[in-house]
DNA sequence: AAAAAAAGTGATGTATACATAAAACAATAC
DNA sequence: GTATTGTTTTATGTATACATCACTTTTTTT
């Protein structure tokens, strides 16, 4: 990663490493340890910290520091919740506003989600991670309101701490043994090609859901 | 206001200002500028400022600095739109979970706001503003999702920088010379009570519609 | 030996000096 | 007169030294 920005580095690293299970839930997140390892000075690491607290990404004790919140069932159908209605939102918009271009672009993605190789591996874990992102936030840049764009990426990668911490779910396959995801992708990306608000927004909600009961399934 | 923790200070220093009217849209918010006024050193203002941003109270640009975000029609049609949402989400979340406190709280403040003196004077505007903030937001909190809660108090901030440059609105008045707000607040309060999700929700997304409609009377 | 007081430790909180880059301006070429 | 390049300005970006406070450990007192 290139560190034209250290601030912006220093937000990315971190998150990078948060994704990576590097830490787990209650660990504190030192200024100094960061900073020597990402080999840059405590301001840049302070600042990218401030903004992971503003987000909710991380909470904080004052003069005490920044840590990973624990995760909580309660937790993760908050967000699941939030995530699904505003990813609805987001697709009826999207339903309504996408240009030819836009559709094309979500079937490219699809096609690629079809076609990734040797499933199972670790490189194919991150190509579906990959996909997913830019099929969902994909969406929500073609909603074109960049309140519901924010809102939707926030949500996201906060659930996304669940699919890394309970990553059975990359797996990628459901309990029949088939990838669920493409299949929805495509009949999201289908009625919003036919312009049906409505349907998409459904659509999506189910999605996310489906993604929530996959990875709760024993809570 | 207590200088216990500069970044605090700082923080909530510089929302007044900007709730003061104390700067226009496109003004840039100078680190320099605002640690020689609050007379501390640039580092809890640039934590202060990073915060707005990252909350969206301020727009950047790099290297340049943070300014108060011109208003446009489209954005507010944006904002509005996720704000109506997400609001009646929270409304509807608030309805299923609102303990018999939260309720007095919502009936309080409607009285409150009743009863506010001298209608029309700057007074009566902060009075009113204040009334209204703890009404959405304490729905949003009642709501117990932290994460709608989150984006309600986004949504909510974001669309105020329409309401005090088009402050024509916290005259209070509808176009019949009538306070709206306090009726509306009843009825969704009064559903929230008789706990029937939906039709808080329907009242709170008609409600925040109302209020764009008011402001956006003439564009 | 237990409790209270005091000193020590280690992290964040704050100020400040310096580096860097965007933008404004001036000078020059055409 | 306009466009383009070079210089200066100025505010942010970064590193670092020092202050402060919560917490821990040690010491003292009873």
């Amino acid at each position: 990663m290139a560190k034209k920005n250290l601030e912006e580095f220093a937000y990315k690293s971190i998150i990078k490493m948060i994704l990576e299970n590097h830490f787990k839930p209650g660990d504190f997140l030192l200024e100094t340890e960061l900073s020597d390892s990402l080999e840059l000075s405590r301001t840049p690491v302070r600042h990218a910290l401030s903004l992971l607290v503003a987000e909710g990404f991380l909470d904080k004790k004052k003069k005490k520091g920044c840590f990973i919140p624990s995760p909580s069932p309660q937790d993760a159908r908050h967000v699941f919740y939030a995530r699904e209605h505003i990813e609805g939102l987001a697709a009826a918009s999207a339903a309504r506003y996408a240009s030819a271009g836009d559709i094309e672009f979500l079937y490219d993605l699809i096609e690629k989600e079809k076609n990734v190789e040797n499933p199972g591996t670790r490189e194919a874990k991150i190509a579906y991670v990959t996909i997913n992102e830019s099929f969902h936030l994909g969406i929500a840049r073609i909603s074109l309101n960049k309140y519901l764009e924010q809102y939707c990426r926030h949500s996201f990668w906060r659930s996304h701490t669940y699919i890394f911490f309970f990553d059975r779910y990359y797996s990628g396959l459901n309990p029949n043994g088939q990838k669920t995801s493409p299949r929805q992708h495509m009949e999201i990306t289908k009625a919003i090609a036919d312009r049906d608000e409505e349907k998409a927004s459904d659509l999506m909600k189910q999605h996310v859901r489906t993604t929530f009961e996959q990875l709760f399934v024993k809570l």
